[in-house]
DNA sequence: ACGTAAATTGACCGCCCGGTGACTTCGGAT
DNA sequence: ATCCGAAGTCACCGGGCGGTCAATTTACGT
């Protein structure tokens, strides 16, 4: 709670005129998380072309809020830090949202766009390589936050598209991450 | 520190008679963690058949172990919570490993058995997705530890597996994690 | 049976940290 | 100029938790 009045550029009691205590923040969090979850997957939902392509859109819109502001507080993963009531809201929220994930890939394996596979083991898969992300990405190194979203999108995506659908991921990947560094 | 002792059955007084401080047992845990990495990688560099290979079976014998008893203190990623001299070590270390990973993707790259790709950006994303594991694995789950190792291995290998050489990833997944769940 | 050292415990210390309340400062409306 | 509410500060409290110590129990060699 110092640490972040601190942070703010004020003392912890003025801090706690605006939040109830320390359990609210990390809810508030939490939920933020999972605000660009769905606010994803809901654009993905409307606007991509087949499963594949959905899920893709959903994804990377997920990984750039993770790189982007959101994903400094990598917080995201003390879920037994929360409240026992907050937690199970938050845990609520989050299965809807794997389902909604787990969904895209059942739909890509129906049109064809992504090969067979275990929809809840993609899917933590592919999240869990984009949760991983703010633990190494620092924002003035040598990738930019749209080069590591593009390149990493389309690593990932790769395992779970189907072969001939591969080929055309994305257009040759110009601007991403090199092969060496 | 008391909720250690009591999973141990013991007291908080008789713990300390065997760790001298908590960093002591933090720093112990994510040694142990690299000390596991580190031996398959020892172990995969010596008998892996390519480049792919010999990263598949250093990933597969690192996830068994994040599956076992290892993962389950999924503390692995608290890294700020060390002391700092403590963290530089396991900065140091797990830099190191991470050379070593890195290599074989190289490696794989000039045998023709991975796709050309980043290799940083694609060993963060392989060990991202192991290390998010813990998180979701319950041990008398649905999943046994092989099927989720074998399945997840295999999923995640296919993101940098060459054409030609993702055909023969496994002999044809037997036993594995199904479509549907 | 007895002595000794290791193992363990219950009681305790002190500080860190989440949280609070009385007082001051700032800003804008009249 | 004055009033008033919002915003902020300073000093402080109380409990939790990391850590310690004297006293007791256990294990074991002789």
């Amino acid at each position: 709670m110092d640490d972040i009045a601190a942070n703010l550029g004020v003392t912890k009691a003025a801090l706690y005129r605006y939040v109830q205590n320390k359990h609210d923040i990390l809810f508030a969090c939490f939920n933020l998380g999972l605000d660009s979850g769905f606010a994803h997957l809901e654009r993905a939902e409307k606007e991509g072309a087949n499963g594949l392509d959905k899920l893709r859109m959903a994804l990377r819109g997920y990984l750039e809020d993770m790189i982007g502001e959101l994903g400094h507080p990598s917080v995201l993963l003390e879920e037994n830090a929360l409240l026992p009531e907050h937690a199970r809201v938050i845990i609520r929220r989050r299965d809807e949202a794997e389902k909604r994930f787990r969904a895209l890939v059942r739909e890509g394996i129906a049109d064809g766009s992504t090969i067979e596979c275990d929809p809840k083991l993609a899917i933590f898969s592919l999240l869990g390589a984009i949760q991983w992300v703010p633990k190494w990405y620092r924002d003035g190194g040598e990738w930019s936050a749209t080069q590591v979203a593009d390149s990493m999108i389309e690593l990932i995506m790769r395992s779970i598209a189907a072969p001939q659908a591969s080929a055309f991921v994305k257009k040759k990947s110009a601007g991403g991450v090199g092969t060496e560094k």
